[in-house]
DNA sequence: TTTCCTGCAAAAGGTTTGCATGAGC
DNA sequence: GCTCATGCAAACCTTTTGCAGGAAA
């Protein structure tokens, strides 16, 4: 690991924290980078993407994992695991259950010297709104899939 | 979704799931494209993606869900989980804790109208080779970063 | 005043797509 | 024979990087 830079807080890191506070959750970099541009319409795509990657490193956000082309973000709000539908895209948080977390193991089984950071579950499924509507579902606000930056002007 | 085309099981086909049953787990594209390609020289790169894709919808691979810009894939050997190590990119099958099994909520706290089709539990950490090591490590074989396709010739 | 950060533009690199040809069934 | 799949090459899109100027501390 490197010596350790110190960490500015610039106006920047302020402003897109507070927008991940804001703006719905689990944004991807050109969601935020929208939202972020309304306050300070000269940033770059390239400053939030080295943002959220030293904001994850410093552990203030933190990364979605996923199976898509696009990384999603999160602000850090305590533990919790993701159920993703698979219809729609939509991620939404779920609360850990305590018992949940008292069962996972610590050391999974015959890997003696993995030592675990963090332990993730994650739900995929069809969410109520894809079940309801069917397979055909256009609740436009409700769902996402992969999302563009808006073009310049 | 579409009336659904008919599968054809296709010389690549075969070999791409052959592959992925000898060849060490968790390949992303490029390793089993180089690897299909010994097999089948003419064998492009493009077809690895398309059927992957074709055979993850089938059900004979999953993709892995990964915080990183390559997708990896399982060849679909029954319930395991996953431990990643954060240092080195290794990522290792964990047998699945029945225990743990019966506790995990068929149904999300909060989410009465999830219907879950998966659940996928994740570990991240660092791995016993790269504590030994240290965090310089160089063991080559067992950690992997990024993956490129060997050049054409 | 030193170091870190930003914006811009360009590159990188993984994945997808259009199209004409070829292979399953 | 009718589809579906393949190979090739080019496009696409997200993310990363180099660099010169600007802002924190």
């Amino acid at each position: 690991m490197q010596p350790e830079k110190d960490f500015r807080l610039t106006r920047q890191r302020q402003i897109i924290l507070e927008e991940m506070r804001r703006m719905r959750p689990h944004p991807n970099a050109c969601e935020l980078y929208d939202a972020v541009k309304s306050r300070l319409p000269h940033i770059s795509l390239a400053t939030v993407y080295r943002n959220l990657e030293i904001l994850s490193e410093k552990g203030f956000v933190r990364k979605i994992i996923t199976s898509g082309r696009q990384k999603r973000f999160d602000i850090n709000a305590g533990a919790h695991y993701h159920a993703h539908c698979i219809l729609c895209g939509t991620i939404v948080d779920i609360p850990v259950a305590t018992e949940v977390m008292r069962v996972l193991p610590e050391k999974p089984d015959g890997l003696e010297n993995f030592r675990v950071m963090e332990t993730r579950v994650e739900f995929f499924g069809h969410c109520g709104a894809c079940r309801s509507i069917g397979t055909t579902a256009e609740d436009e606000d409700s769902r996402r899939g992969p999302v563009r930056c808006s073009p310049a002007e």
